[in-house]
DNA sequence: AGTGGCATGTAAGTGGTTACATGATTGG
DNA sequence: CCAATCATGTAACCACTTACATGCCACT
């Protein structure tokens, strides 16, 4: 029973709600999206090797207006799947960061270039934030009761979009302090160099 | 001439000197495989790709005491194409981020196994930064001068290296703060919920 | 003779992206 | 009738992982 990634994500939406698989690609762009990208080439496929291990189920619901769709259901066996892997110690991230990979090169760079293309990815940062933001201040006006208590899954979308800002942030900061530095007039200072706003170790 | 991301690692570390196969995929472990890790398996192929299309040579090297090397090298027009993809518009990242989607179905767990994974997790971070710390502090000691312009393969390797210190630090605050609320007495207070350190905005 | 590090490759399998393909139903 | 949305699938391709495979050289 191997469960991929990719398979937990569609146990985590279907543990809140049954649903299509449509409707699962339609979910995973917002808000779950953020942390895990699919498309539905990938998701029915993906279904149907979930329901092969007894994981979830399906039933065709027709509806009147609109073609019929497979609902499908987490299994108490899917359940269980899905507790037991949500607390088995995580394997560390290889991070594939395209951006720090640029930075890695930068020295042979055009400064001017250089510094306008981190200050316009610095803003798709400020844009994400901002689209993680709302969705937490959703949450805080509609919901605030179930925030108290962390087994609902209020509470757990809640912290997930938190992550959704605090690394939109992150990056947004780096991206600035970078094109600072690249803007600034040669030699930097060290006060300029340990310039990069962080959170406490 | 399509050239993927680990073409661009490559051409990044041949930039800075001249390498065989098997010194890539060792540099490859620290520190950029920090932002984009790779196998000899798959550096051996991408090689002889960069050089079909130009942007690499190699000369074989005989040595003494060790097996004969192809030791590559960046040619005028590999550097121009690095240069062109460096300060070329970024396409924003899609996330797969394994914690944060545990952590959106974490309101399914055991409070106490979940946080103590959380921890585990937020350790490793830790650890992660401390390795990025000891690269930046060696170019600090050793380099200070190269730092103050930003033409120096220095400063660039300082800039990536700080982002790796970056990233572990946002992750470990994060793990910490929703361990904390884990393991803390329901209801939450709103001061709670709101805890989570961060870079400004 | 065996082990271990240096050095270079290929092959099989997996997960993800992009594109192709089909059909139901509604509204203009 | 046509376009758009709902709904479900398959196929081709690509990047990455893991495993297999070979050979050189030094040291014990």
């Amino acid at each position: 029973m191997n469960v991929t990634a990719l398979g937990y994500v569609l146990l985590g939406l279907l543990a809140r709600e049954s649903r299509s698989g449509y409707d699962l690609a339609q979910n995973l762009r917002r808000p779950v999206g953020f942390f895990w990208a699919a498309n539905h080439s990938q998701i029915y496929p993906q279904l149907a090797r979930l329901e092969e291990e007894g994981l979830v189920e399906h039933e065709v619901v027709d509806q009147r207006d609109r073609p019929a769709k497979k609902v499908y259901t987490l299994t108490p066996r899917g359940r269980e799947t899905l507790r037991t892997w949500l607390v088995e110690p995580l394997t560390f991230p290889t991070y594939r960061d395209e951006l720090t990979l640029k930075a890695y090169s930068l020295w042979l760079a055009d400064r001017v270039e250089a510094a306008r293309m981190l200050r316009e990815h610095a803003e798709e940062h400020r844009a994400r934030e901002a689209v993680c933001q709302t969705y937490v201040d959703d949450l805080t006006d509609h919901a605030s009761e179930a925030l108290t208590r962390v087994d609902t899954p209020e509470f757990a979308a809640y912290v997930a979009a938190q992550r959704g800002v605090s690394i939109a942030r992150e990056a947004r900061s780096w991206c600035l302090w970078v094109a600072r530095l690249l803007e600034a007039q040669t030699p930097l200072t060290e006060a300029q160099l340990r310039s990069l706003p962080m959170p406490p170790s």
